[in-house]
DNA sequence: CTGTTAGCGCCTTCAT
DNA sequence: ATGAAGGCGCTAACAG
């Protein structure tokens, strides 16, 4: 059986609550005793059972994350980055990938977390108000990535200001015919970033004294088959864009893809701004809005850890993205030109 | 304050002790006193300490999965099919993310799972003799993915034969200057897959009566970027390769880059296969060796699963590959045709 | 600075 | 079929 608190006091010929708190770093211990203990733990291997001290002390040490597909790049990648914050806080971490509407309802029903966690992320997800008022059933510190709600901590970046940095290059290019290939805003998995970018698309527009062109507005499900069908429907107008702007990189993929299949080359026939920045993009010499991922996840998991240590007003952190030039939008020799 | 199981056993006029079993569907309930403790539970909206339970039941109703990447696509692919098996049968999922081979010999050393979960899922590493001796010190069963060992579970591929799949379709094609890239076989974080995939591309250039060229293996560090530079100094010898083998799709995607930049088209100056299937392969319309990467997670999921529940000797099973063939090795009109 | 002593909330024999 | 009671291993007052 492995060493017990009680083996380490009786080691260190101390009693146990001196044990825990020479472990723990608490202060008014003897540096002789404490070294004593330490010595002792160390000699047995000794490490605490963290379900007695969290039934003991009513703290958790962990923080829980729900995603919606845990496989998609961009979660994945905040995951790690709200994991490596986490564990070196010596939290641990909850995963809750939701992966369907059902999943997403079942969530926010049953609450899994219920008396598991001290804090709670969310992630990309513009929350109803029931979703909410469940959420603060847990009277505990919530922290959104990607979208915001009052009495919540929140990071995310403005996707208002980033779909017009987006539409204002295509602008400058002198595109007037921009069409935008988005998620749908009435997506039961309710994602944040389609109202916004399609907010500032048409705000960029307008801005620029050009008419809103509904028809112009497709649906690309942030998947590359979507954004494919998407661009197929716009290449189908009478009067084609000359210039796309995708809400996520793997929609404007897809478009990219549909354009070529269908005889068109990028950028002279039709230039292609994504959204993200992933990975791939410059692979696939995508311009894109580059938006801070893995700074998101480390700035709520932060955030929250500051909160649970002192009990602090919630934060909002808005932070910057910035628009990345790349061959799809300027002329190129070929895609796989410079990146 | 949140209801115990004694509020729900006054609410009922039994014993906390019912309440217990009654919760947990054991036998030897009345039907009537078990609906009894049904009605009040759900009435005080109760769900049961997870941390008390634990402790009394030495069970922690948690499985640790240890990833070497969490943002990469594998891996992410990996997690979210290991969090579904589990999430729906009861359990938590305890993330360890290593991030580098630093972060992997804290993660043997401290062995943070100690005391806190039933069992360990590790995830694509040739472990140490070391490494499972502290696995073997949890005295929990321990589950591998991408990789076996003795007294451990494990879901794999056979990867020396997905190579020479790979390998052979070259073959088949008429290649007989075939080079690979492949990830290090020193490199610290010690992946299994390359010293499988390199074996099985040397053993199908023998079985073709081919020699061996070592100057055709290059390393391609499992990165866009490596599989470019592998493929630059490829490109730079004096007999170039026909075709390329690369251990990886994205390691493919930088070959298939640097072949282009230098001005020749694949696949008719050079083939490109790679490895895994990513999701972006079709897109690229790339050759590849498919895996079941999912159900490789749902498998060692549910085989550890099954030995929570009683104890059984360690299972192996070996899944099954698929060459899928794209345009990167049969001629094509470009690189967006059909896939 | 250190020890004593209640719990934390549940599971699990052992009785009945 | 149900109840009583002793832990599980630690934390957190409270003494001293």
């Amino acid at each position: 059986m492995a060493a017990s608190i009680e083996d380490v006091a009786k080691l260190a010929g101390v009693s146990i609550a001196t044990v825990s708190r020479s472990l723990r770093g608490l202060p008014d211990v003897a540096a002789t005793t404490r070294d004593k203990v330490l010595a002792a733990a160390r000699e047995l291997d000794y490490v605490a059972s963290p379900f007695a001290a969290r039934l003991a002390s009513g703290r958790s040490s962990t923080v829980g994350i729900v995603v919606p597909f845990v496989h998609r790049w961009f979660f994945a990648e905040v995951l790690g980055a709200v994991e490596a914050v986490l564990s070196q806080a010596g939290y641990d971490l909850l995963l809750h990938n939701l992966g369907s509407s059902e999943g997403r309802e079942r969530f926010f029903t049953v609450l899994p977390v219920r008396k598991r966690v001290d804090a709670v992320i969310i992630v990309s997800l513009a929350l109803t108000e029931d979703e909410v008022e469940a959420l603060n059933t847990l009277e505990l510190p919530i922290g959104m990535l990607g979208a915001a709600h009052p009495g919540f901590f929140s990071v995310r970046i403005d996707d208002v200001t980033a779909a017009k940095q987006a539409v204002n290059h295509l602008l400058s290019l002198g595109h007037t015919r921009i069409a935008l290939i988005g998620g749908d805003t009435d997506d039961p998995m309710r994602f944040t970033p389609p109202h916004h970018r399609l907010t500032g698309y048409e705000q960029a527009l307008r801005a620029a004294d050009l008419t809103v062109d509904h028809s112009l507005e497709r649906l690309g499900y942030f998947t590359v088959e979507g954004g494919e069908a998407a661009m197929l429907e716009l290449l189908g107008l009478p009067e084609r864009p000359t210039a796309v702007f995708a809400e996520s990189d793997e929609m404007a993929y897809g478009a990219m893809r549909a354009i070529r299949r269908a005889g068109l080359r990028v950028p002279e026939d039709i230039g292609v701004i994504g959204f993200d920045d992933h990975s791939t993009a410059a692979l696939l010499d995508l311009t894109t809005i580059r938006q801070p991922v893995a700074e998101q996840g480390v700035r709520i998991a932060a955030a929250l850890l500051a909160s649970l240590h002192d009990p602090i007003e919630p934060t909002d952190l808005v932070l910057d993205t910035e628009l990345v030039i790349r061959g799809s939008t300027v002329k190129a020799a070929s895609v796989y030109a410079e990146s």
